[in-house]
DNA sequence: CATGATCCTG
DNA sequence: CAGGATCATG
């Protein structure tokens, strides 16, 4: 990857400021301080993917197998276990079922922080879909859900609607035996079932309704109840097909990034494990398919709904916390990584403007924090009087080295190769030598060193390429 | 004009 | 870390 850095020599106006900076810092000793660690206030976490990971650990608990999954093994195309779907509705179908379908507990989970990245848009759209899925997983004798939940305007209207289909045939459900006068009770019976019935195919009409303009927008407007927000989200559709988006826009509240055509593969690989049918994991790889599968599962039988639209939400969340994990270690192996390294080994992102840009945003962030820390202990050296640059070395004890350990691994549940600290040791050595030699006077006597460490990258593992495990 | 690097700020 | 600003490059 050839960088160019005669971006620097023009700078001056920049540099200037710099000079301005490193003033203040020889005088103040350090004026930057070190990044707060960013692990601990970064959580624009999915609420999809954290759900999906609780529901994968419920699973994992539930059939009593103790293997440990690492947060970052979790791949945002965990497919859920159709069980979970099972055991909802089985419990569903007591008289005083409680709605706690896996679905129902987004809404209290969520954050508000993780929300945060969220389009608003979203958060109603995403809700909808839940509703719906609570709404398939639930038999109508379950309760509703409790009250003082968050719910989304949508996902009220699809309780409405349950609420509404629900009064229709409860009072008949209900009606004592001498209530209405002299019935027999088998016509009761079956006037109540028939209203039931009735009442039952009207919901699930409207959810099929409802259902089908969520995920297939084109379509011919149907003006039910779901006019307002439909509009936005033809405009949605759109944008995602063409790929395109006002960046304004993006960042991570996009939905919808599936995986590469190219790529191909879902890489449900280990997490498999929580197998969902078969179906679904086959599911397209193209919008269309996608949609088209979906609309073949729902219609073939409304139990495989829910999991279709989750495996939908499973990977509708561009980057996420656990792709922050794993870009920070591969800046273990490069600093400066081009967008071609960033699409082979983030292949469960749909690559687009805004995740490019994201990403080297990420790096970019990566080397500026790196590159302060030598600067810092580079300065830290001179002061404590080290004359030559070879009495400076980078080795797993080295403050700098737990300070970027800290940084990039924090779990230090990762083996930073070795050559890391060579780089670093080489960047730490460069920035000695320049400094001892009065050369930051330069406005731009970084651009040299910049430019003997982006020489330094080496590969990054082809296990990276994998969304499971580290 | 789009992309990307850096710097600065919050 | 994300945003915004600025500058370079193709």
């Amino acid at each position: 990857m050839n960088l160019s850095f005669s971006n620097h020599d023009m700078h001056t106006s920049r540099e200037l400021h710099l000079e301005e900076s490193q003033a203040e810092l020889r005088q103040s000793g350090l004026q930057r301080s070190l990044y707060d660690d960013p692990l601990t206030s970064y959580c624009s976490g999915s609420v999809i993917s954290q759900l999906l990971r609780k529901t994968v650990q419920d699973k994992k608990a539930e059939k009593g197998r103790a293997v440990y999954l690492p947060a970052t093994a979790m791949s945002s195309y965990t497919v859920t276990d159709p069980s979970q779907e099972d055991r909802s509705s089985r419990s569903s179908k007591g008289s005083v079922a409680e709605p706690s379908s896996p679905m129902s507990h987004a809404s209290t989970v969520a954050n508000p922080e993780a929300d945060r990245p969220l389009t608003e848009h979203h958060q109603a759209k995403r809700a909808r879909v839940e509703s719906i899925i609570r709404g398939m997983s639930t038999s109508p004798n379950a309760g509703l859900p409790g009250e003082g939940q968050r719910i989304d305007t949508d996902a009220r209207d699809v309780r409405e609607m349950v609420k509404e289909s629900r009064r229709k045939w409860r009072p008949l459900q209900h009606r004592g035996p001498g209530s209405s006068g002299g019935w027999s009770s088998k016509d009761e019976e079956c006037q109540k079932l028939k209203a039931q019935l009735q009442a039952m195919q009207r919901l699930l009409g409207d959810l099929q309704q409802r259902f089908l303009q969520v995920c297939q927008p084109h379509e011919s407007e149907s003006e039910s109840e779901v006019e307002d927000r439909e509009e936005e989200e033809e405009e949605e559709e759109e944008e995602e097909e063409e790929g395109m988006m006002d960046p304004p826009e993006c960042g991570n509240s996009r939905r919808n990034e599936g995986p590469k055509e190219s790529g191909g593969e879902l890489h449900i690989g280990s997490d498999s494990q929580c197998e969902a049918g078969p179906d679904i994991i086959k599911m397209g790889k193209r919008e269309t398919t996608e949609v088209d599968s979906i609309h073949l599962t729902f219609n073939k039988g409304d139990r495989n709904l829910p999991e279709a639209l989750k495996y939908e939400l499973s990977k509708a969340e561009g980057l996420t916390p656990n792709h922050l994990k794993k870009a920070k270690l591969m800046f273990f192996y490069t600093r400066y990584p081009n967008s071609n390294i960033l699409k082979t080994f983030f292949p469960d992102i749909k690559f687009n403007r805004c995740i490019t840009s994201q990403l080297i945003k990420w790096f970019s962030n990566f080397r500026e924090f790196y590159y302060i820390q030598m600067e810092k202990f580079a300065r830290q050296a001179i002061v404590d009087g080290v004359t030559n640059a070879k009495d400076l070395s980078v080795t797993r004890d080295s403050e700098l080295f737990r300070a970027l350990n800290t940084h990039y691994n924090k779990a230090s549940d990762f083996q930073v190769p070795g050559r890391f600290l060579e780089v670093a040791e080489i960047t730490l050595r460069e920035f000695f030598n320049a400094i001892s030699q009065a050369k930051d006077s330069d406005p731009s006597w970084k651009k040299a060193i910049y430019k003997v460490i982006c020489k330094l990258d080496s590969d990054v593992p082809e296990e990276f390429k994998s969304t499971v495990c580290l």
